[in-house]
DNA sequence: TGGTCGCTTTGATCCATGTCAATACGATAA
DNA sequence: TTATCGTATTGACATGGATCAAAGCGACCA
């Protein structure tokens, strides 16, 4: 019973270019003029698809560009010396990748793709030059990193606060809201990630995790078959992380 | 016994502009001409003092400008609704508070100074404008946010996988290292923050900060007065963190 | 068609950290 | 000096999630 409603309208219609890319509002060329898209467009030129498992890039790998998602769904971790290592985000069309490198010229994350994936490689250097002419694509940038501060807060909020059910249900709520603004099904959706995956990115077991889908099966809040999700009571899991206990 | 080699030497000379600025390469200035700086300089112009316990802002406050720190300690926290709150950095000379507002337009968390302090407040659109300009400045201030990033990536790492012990040495080095890129002892430092704060930001209850830091002495690693730390095995504490069991 | 493999679920037990409570300490004010 | 208040330490006990272990389930392949 694969979701059909998970099935993207928009992105029937994608093409090469950000002119034309349907993830526009996502990613950097929101609110530019044509001929600044255009000017942009010849930046973002190279494509590079990804199989499942394929790595993007490694941590220490030099940085040279960014990434934009355009298709497929992709993970960062990081590992330490002792093995332990940690997922720290889940990535969906229209989103950026490799920002982690600016700041040392090298990637300090591995970047995996979670299915076959394809992402416009944005050299770096070209996108400052382009940024230092167009003062929307700046800002737009700037967003972007902003707003990736942001989501780390969130989730050293969540790491740092919140019980393992809490975490779960503030997780799948937040994968279906970016579902949703990706026009697709908010109440339906196809998990790419392990549970093991997922326990790292919220900093539980595997067990926790799958006990936690098991509880929220019970409970009504939602149906799991597997990777298939339907959230059948949204409100549900928004009770569980407002007026939790302690 | 106040620890004497805790005083900062370079800051002596500090004067008002980033070009006479001590903190130069832990801030935006690096690697910028004489007459660049200048107009850095003018930019800057701005400067605010804060009382202990006195908000640079909150959150929700309208997003115009960011700060460097130039003297004193700072912590940012995030409020939930239900009351939960967590430190997500403890903020020293040189580093850069407010980015989290850029992507919204507003600030997403609380800063407020831990001790009298001061900050150079930056206007962010004139900090655009100028780094359309000044290719160097450009490039720093991405450096900055790309650090930011990478900082919580340790973070989320530190909350994800590490268990209490590990939390607390990996957070003394953190703050050694970090004293001593500054001309403060890496061996002898005080602490602004509360224990309170602390488990806040590790992810821990209080109890449990006081019960490590009593386990480090007795191991011999530091020895702790209130707030006055003195690190006596610094590899003892880096061995905490490396061959940990699980 | 059966076999293997990776992933998931579920149960039983253990332990690190949270919780609750008492006490101690140090700074400041009366 | 003594009182007070915020902060820190320490102890006793409770518990959520980790750990260990055993099935179960599906997909893929021979």
């Amino acid at each position: 019973m694969p979701n059909k409603s998970a099935v993207p309208i928009s992105l029937v219609t994608i093409k090469a270019a950000c002119s034309q890319c349907s993830l526009h509002e996502l990613c950097l060329s929101e609110g530019l003029s044509k001929e600044e898209l255009s000017k942009l467009d010849s930046l973002v030129g190279a494509r590079r698809k990804l199989k499942r498992q394929q790595n993007l890039y490694r941590a220490g790998d030099p940085f040279e560009a960014i990434y934009a998602v355009r298709t497929g769904f992709f993970k960062t971790d990081v590992l330490l010396e002792d093995g332990r290592d940690q997922v720290t985000g889940f990535q969906m069309a229209g989103e950026i990748l490799g920002m982690d490198g600016i700041g040392t010229e090298a990637h300090t994350c591995n970047a995996v793709a979670l299915e076959d994936s394809e992402v416009c490689v944005i050299p770096f250097s070209q996108l400052e030059q382009l940024s230092r002419e167009i003062k929307t694509l700046q800002h737009n940038f700037h967003k972007v990193m902003s707003r990736e501060l942001v989501r780390d807060q969130g989730l050293m909020m969540l790491l740092g606060t919140m019980r393992a059910e809490e975490r779960l249900a503030a997780f799948l709520l937040n994968m279906s809201q970016r579902f949703t603004s990706r026009g697709y099904s908010a109440a339906e959706f196809h998990l790419r990630m392990t549970r093991e995956e997922i326990g790292s990115y919220l900093g539980l077991k595997l067990e926790t995790v799958s006990r936690a889908f098991s509880r929220f099966q019970e409970e009504g809040f939602i149906a799991v078959q597997q990777k298939h999700i339907r959230i059948l009571d949204g409100d549900g899991l928004r009770k569980l992380l407002n007026h939790q206990p302690r």
